[in-house]
DNA sequence: TGGTATCGATACTTGAGGTAGCGAAACTGG
DNA sequence: CCAGTTTCGCTACCTCAAGTATCGATACCA
């Protein structure tokens, strides 16, 4: 509960009393992606992400219940909605690999991801918000769009995801063009999706 | 350095002066997979390993420099060689992606390797460790048996652990079964070999 | 103008990784 | 038996980061 984060002023209906809370929202975001690129995502402490925010750190307690929540909303707000556009099924498996392949290269975004996740391994609670929050709408949508049944399009999502953030925790750095090719060579047959390759 | 570690004490020669130590490493690597089984890698203090080991925690710290380096020396004990003995490219890889996958089920082992690669995320120096100590010498038994080149066996070990990691961090639970052999129908393909499947 | 809720600032609690220093114990060589 | 060396368990400590509490000031509404 507490989530009306993400929400636009104009959105909001019948506004409550008291003093209103000022749009640092966009600014925290991109405190956190860049402090997170930074420092990495153990160091970057929410007193470093405040300052360069320039806000106390209370406020951003005020907001986010924990710093993994914080991140959360951070990728939610940084990853939108997936492009799900492509004529065909192969199409569309290729496309939502390298989009999400190109997410993670961007500054912080794949350090950020790869260290919410880390947290979440030991803590359940993180765990259920990230499933809830990050991975079920694109489950979701995916599972529309390719009309997959739900255990494959975990699947897909797990290999996709996992081989990403694999490479990226291992060397620091995000996956090659070529090895993302390789993956949507590797993938997208598997899903009876024709690549057209040789 | 400092890592004369799973030597068995008959290897060892020209014993120096000094009290010897105790070979309480067998017992602290229990000890740690069934702290970390029970209460996850984070919660899993030093302190309550060496509880569980009956071991005083500066003992641990004498012996390993961290607790990211102990988790890995754990592993490298729990892995143990990778079992190379198919007959064809197809057999082998299939048994090596069975393998990884029956280790990282047992109870402890995933969660603990699922832990420290989440440190290794913001921590570079953990990265190395992990990178030469544990990666490494699976690396160069996969380069030998499949002849594959580097960048192809590095590819083929982010997919196959990406996968189950991922798997195992957004649920809480090791990949079942039929999804091991999914992941061995999508992967020995793509790296030439004939799975006999349809 | 009063009610309400946010803001920044400071101080605090809790927990975990890691270190320092102690006396006691266990081994070696003389 | 004894001196030298090293590990042992123990206690106390340091550092750093997550998260909490409180307070006066500020911004909005009716």
């Amino acid at each position: 509960m507490g989530y009306r984060v993400l929400m636009t002023p104009a959105t909001a209906s019948a506004r409550p009393p008291g003093r209103p809370r000022t749009g640092v929202n966009a600014v925290v975001f991109a405190a956190t992606l860049s402090t997170v690129h930074e420092l990495g995502y153990a160091r970057a402490t929410v007193d470093r992400i405040a300052a360069a925010a320039g806000v106390a750190k209370t406020t951003i307690y005020r907001r986010w219940p924990s710093k993994g929540d914080l991140v959360v909303d951070c990728l939610l707000d940084a990853f939108g909605p997936v492009p799900l556009e492509g004529t065909g099924r192969a199409e569309l498996m290729a496309s939502a690999i390298r989009w999400i392949a190109a997410k993670i290269s961007e500054p912080g975004v794949g350090d950020a991801f790869a260290g919410v996740f880390s947290d979440a391994v030991s803590d359940p609670a993180l765990r259920q918000v990230l499933a809830a929050r990050l991975q079920e709408p694109y489950r979701a949508a995916l599972h529309e769009a390719l009309g997959e049944p739900d255990g494959r399009v975990l699947f897909f999502i797990d290999v996709v995801v996992g081989t990403l953030l694999h490479r990226l925790g291992m060397t620091g750095e995000p996956m090659v063009e070529a090895d993302v090719a390789a993956l949507v060579e590797m993938v997208v047959p598997h899903f009876g999706g024709d690549t057209g390759a040789t």
